[in-house]
DNA sequence: AAGTCGGGGGC
DNA sequence: GCCCCAGACTT
């Protein structure tokens, strides 16, 4: 059976958008480009962290040719902290693309969009609704939630496909003369009233159309079966110290953390497994003196691994040579390179020893 | 279809 | 601890 309040929904839902929209700094712009930046850094990532990553990225790259000209180290600097970092690889490899084809103007169809580097079916339909006004679908985890609930829906969203029947939804429910706010408004009402746990239907300018309010289930929507399961890694870092300058290594440029700053690590099997000699080995460099043989012990968990780490301050000599991607730094140039979150917390620990140790 | 790819906030 | 987030890409 059809759902029969389509026009009051889309109605009710654009009407308490544009009196309830949240204040955000990619909504005073229609800059394909700035609303582009936005939605890559919107992906899996909360619009309370995406908020201050957006005005300074928009501040050093105010446009998209100045973005296609940026150094990739300063770039992945500017997303330090942010992670997912191929979105920042992706982004910019998007934007050059748009340079080279389309004349430094984003296209405004979803074919064109779509094989950008970085751009889905979702960011697409984004860019297109919001910046171009045009009627697309923009399918995210909060869509299905809202929908779900509101046209009781409940294939399991952890399903790919599953994803197909809310794009056919969208199609038919989206207001066709604010397709933009429509999409913005589904994102609102799942921020703010129709979120994961404890729903606010009380508050919902859309209860009296929502099926799954109706049959008193709301809140058992949507359904999700599959269950990440992550898995323990362990290591030893090695913070190695020469003449005041530190041994630090460049991550490969595939794979995670791809192309951030690191201190040296040893994998190991089981975490009483030694790796001493194997460092030296690896790095060609002599132990001289160990400093703190347990400098910290630090964990780090990412959404499918766990980085346990065992960190050790010593003396080294330099002996080389070292391949490109290991190099001797001061605290002064670390800073300049892009740290992902774990290197970035073991930095901070080193600076206190280092500058409020008591002895 | 399942894995990979970060990090943080809420409970 | 666990879940989820304005997902895309690879295999």
């Amino acid at each position: 059976m059809k759902y029969p309040y389509t026009q009051q929904f889309r109605q009710n839902l654009v009407e308490w958008f544009h009196r309830e929209q949240r204040n955000l700094p990619w909504r005073h712009t229609k800059d394909p480009y700035k609303i582009w930046v936005s939605e890559v850094m919107l992906q899996q990532t909360r619009v309370d962290t995406v908020i201050p990553y957006y005005q300074r990225f928009i501040d050093k790259y105010p446009t998209l040719e100045s973005l296609a000209g940026a150094d990739e180290e300063e770039l992945l600097k500017m997303w330090e902290g942010l992670g997912y970092y191929s979105r920042a690889r992706n982004l910019q490899a998007g934007v050059r693309e748009v340079v080279e084809k389309y004349g430094g103007t984003v296209p405004n169809n979803r074919h064109d969009l779509q094989k950008l580097k970085g751009v889905g079916p979702y960011t697409a339909g984004a860019i297109l609704s919001i910046a171009y006004n045009l009627p697309e679908h923009a399918v995210d985890g909060n869509v299905m939630r809202v929908l779900s609930r509101v046209l009781h829906i409940t294939e399991d969203i952890s399903l790919p496909r599953t994803r197909k029947i809310f794009e056919k939804a969208v199609d038919e429910l989206i207001h066709p003369d604010y397709p933009g706010d429509f999409n913005q408004a589904l994102m609102d009402l799942g921020a703010m009233i129709c979120t994961p746990v404890s729903p606010k239907c009380l508050l919902c300018p859309v209860r009296e159309y929502c099926l799954g309010f109706m049959e008193g289930d709301a809140d058992q929507l949507p359904i999700k079966t599959k269950k990440t399961k992550s898995k323990n890694e362990y290591y030893d870092v090695y913070i190695a110290v020469n003449d005041g300058k530190i041994l630090f290594e460049r991550r490969p440029s595939e794979g995670l953390l791809a192309n951030m700053w690191q201190f040296p690590m040893m994998p190991k099997k089981q975490p009483s497994e030694n790796t001493w000699e194997p460092f030296e080995l690896k790095y060609n460099v002599t132990i001289t003196k160990v400093l703190e043989e347990n400098f910290v012990e630090q964990k780090h968990v990412f959404s499918h691994l766990t980085w346990n780490m065992s960190c050790h301050l010593i003396e080294i000599s330099e002996n080389g040579p070292f391949p490109d991607s290991v190099q001797f730094v001061t605290l002064k140039e670390m800073e300049a390179l892009p740290l992902p979150v774990p290197m970035a917390k073991i930095m901070n620990i080193l600076n206190r020893y280092i500058f409020h140790s008591p002895e």
